[in-house]
DNA sequence: CAAACATACAACCAAACGGTTGTACGTTGT
DNA sequence: ACAACGTACAACCGTTTGGTTGTATGTTTG
């Protein structure tokens, strides 16, 4: 929970929270692709998608790799894990409750909290 | 991949994009609380607060009840995990990478596509 | 060398975001 | 009845977002 990982999972949850971002995600994890390649695919400008592209890559999700001209761009699937492992940190907490709740029922009801 | 769904995990995402609005999930996923006590927990307004419950409700990552005067508000366990599934899904994608990767290096060299 | 291609980046714009204050309305307790 | 509490919502404001066009720079290829 440090400041860090915050701005870490601000920046994951932010990348992921828009469906252009995410498709590219699914391309760029089914393998490589060029950024011009990308753009192709979508009804808008090439720098559109660039900076789509540029939002994915701050927050981890993809790297660029240089081939000649052209920048090869592959997903990052260990990122992909570890914002998962943010979800599954919150469903901990909901456990948690759980948990509470199946200690108050084992307790002696005259002398709870 | 339907449209509804794209706009079921732009809604789940962005919610989530918001650090004050991530430690509410964590605080109405451990148990219920008003309104007004998640309110007093972060150095901001209450209507502020109250605008980051409403967005996380209208993605559905949380329910409110009234209970008298006071709005209790629970955090829900499976849309949490339906966005986990969502990121688990992309993993799947990759994971379709490697195991064509493995056909190619099974398959001839000779008659590679 | 020149033309075409792939990328990067700045400037601009409308819309959305995250916060504020102020107002209104139902509920509770004296 | 009325004061205090809990909530909802509108209006406003500065910043960020997601898109555009235009320009610059490096890399192939003819």
């Amino acid at each position: 929970m440090t400041d860090r990982s915050e701005d870490q999972a601000d920046a994951f949850f932010h990348a992921l929270a828009d469906r252009t971002r995410r498709d590219i995600m699914r391309r760029v994890l089914a393998g490589q692709h060029s950024v011009s390649a990308l753009a192709a695919k979508y009804d808008m400008s090439f720098a559109a998608v660039q900076k789509h592209v540029a939002v994915l890559e701050k927050a981890g999700l993809l790297t660029k790799l240089r081939s000649g001209r052209e920048q090869l761009v592959s997903g990052d699937v260990a990122a992909v894990r570890s914002v998962a492992s943010m979800l599954a940190e919150l469903e901990q907490v909901w456990r948690g409750r759980i948990a509470r709740i199946d200690d108050l029922i084992a307790s002696d009801p005259d002398q709870e909290d």
